[in-house]
DNA sequence: GACCAGGAATTGG
DNA sequence: CCAATTCATGGT
């Protein structure tokens, strides 16, 4: 199926730290995620998508927001402009809640290739074997379907592994009302949850919510955000985030995935 | 073998 | 509210 794109790039969005279940071949991508298993392809503006629907990759690959809105509210100096610049086609994905849940509890400090084996170990354990385009890979584990402490933690997820098990018990029920919710409210939901804080709390609001306004303060967005606006000054996660709300506005989830992403591969 | 990685819970100011 | 300490594991 061929769906035409425009401010739309595959690789970059892929790349930019939102999602760890992807696998590059040499002419696009395979990527797994929750029960599906699909192939995407770009050629210019055209997007090619093989394994699942037109509807599923819309929604999937954020096709539907207005991302030239959206970034001439948040082009609010030169240094947002440049990382707009830098990855005109990055955007924000929307995830299924409760793989994007489970991803960001793994997350905590920890790399992205160790995130990436955590899940890839978790969905060997408890998901179940598909392949496409002869890509082999597996679906996600279910909620409900971890019901193996030691194997939780076999797949090297630490002392994350007790967050998950309780999560596994919890189900996704709580997390499927959240986008109906005020953002506030729906980050309060989260963050009552162990082994979830206000940064993950925002980054799966942000990936799988559509809230984008949720500002994720990471360790490399703090230093940026410092270096940018604080004169380099020390200064807390909260007033960070709360400086970003009134700065940015709305699409401040925009801004810091534009700014992540091209501090995070700048060689410098 | 030390040191750190896209944090969060707990505890004590 | 803010700061310090602990928590497992993999990579460098």
């Amino acid at each position: 199926m061929r769906i035409t794109t425009s401010d739309f790039d595959l690789s970059s969005t892929l790349h930019s730290g939102q999602l760890f279940r992807y696998a590059a071949a040499d002419d696009g991508f395979a990527i797994f995620h929750r029960d599906q298993a699909f192939f995407a392809q770009q050629q210019g503006d055209r997007l090619l998508i093989d394994g699942t629907t037109r509807r599923f990759a819309k929604r999937f690959f954020g096709l539907d927001h207005d991302v030239s809105q959206i970034k001439k509210q948040i082009s609010k100096d030169t240094h947002v402009t440049t990382a707009i610049a830098t990855y005109p086609g990055l955007r924000i994905l929307r995830q299924d809640p409760w793989e994007c849940t489970v991803s960001f509890i793994c997350s905590s400090c920890a790399s992205i290739p160790k995130i990436t084996q955590n899940l890839q170990n978790l969905s060997r354990k408890f998901g179940e074997s598909v392949e496409v385009r002869g890509i082999k890979g597996h679906t996600f584990p279910e909620p409900g379907s971890m019901d193996s402490l030691r194997k939780i933690k076999n797949a090297g997820t630490g002392y994350r592994s007790k967050y998950l098990q309780a999560l596994n018990i919890i189900g996704e029920g709580p997390l499927l009302y959240l986008h109906t919710l005020p953002y506030t409210d729906a980050k309060e939901t989260l963050v009552s949850l162990d082994g979830i804080g206000p940064k993950v709390a925002d980054c799966i609001l942000l990936f799988s919510h559509g809230f984008h306004n949720a500002f994720p303060v990471d360790t490399w967005i703090k230093k940026c955000m410092q270096s940018l606006y604080f004169n380099d000054k020390p200064i807390s996660d909260k007033k960070i985030r709360t400086f970003a709300d009134e700065y940015f506005g709305t699409y401040a989830g925009y801004a810091q995935q534009y700014l992540f992403h091209w501090i995070r591969t700048r060689s410098n």
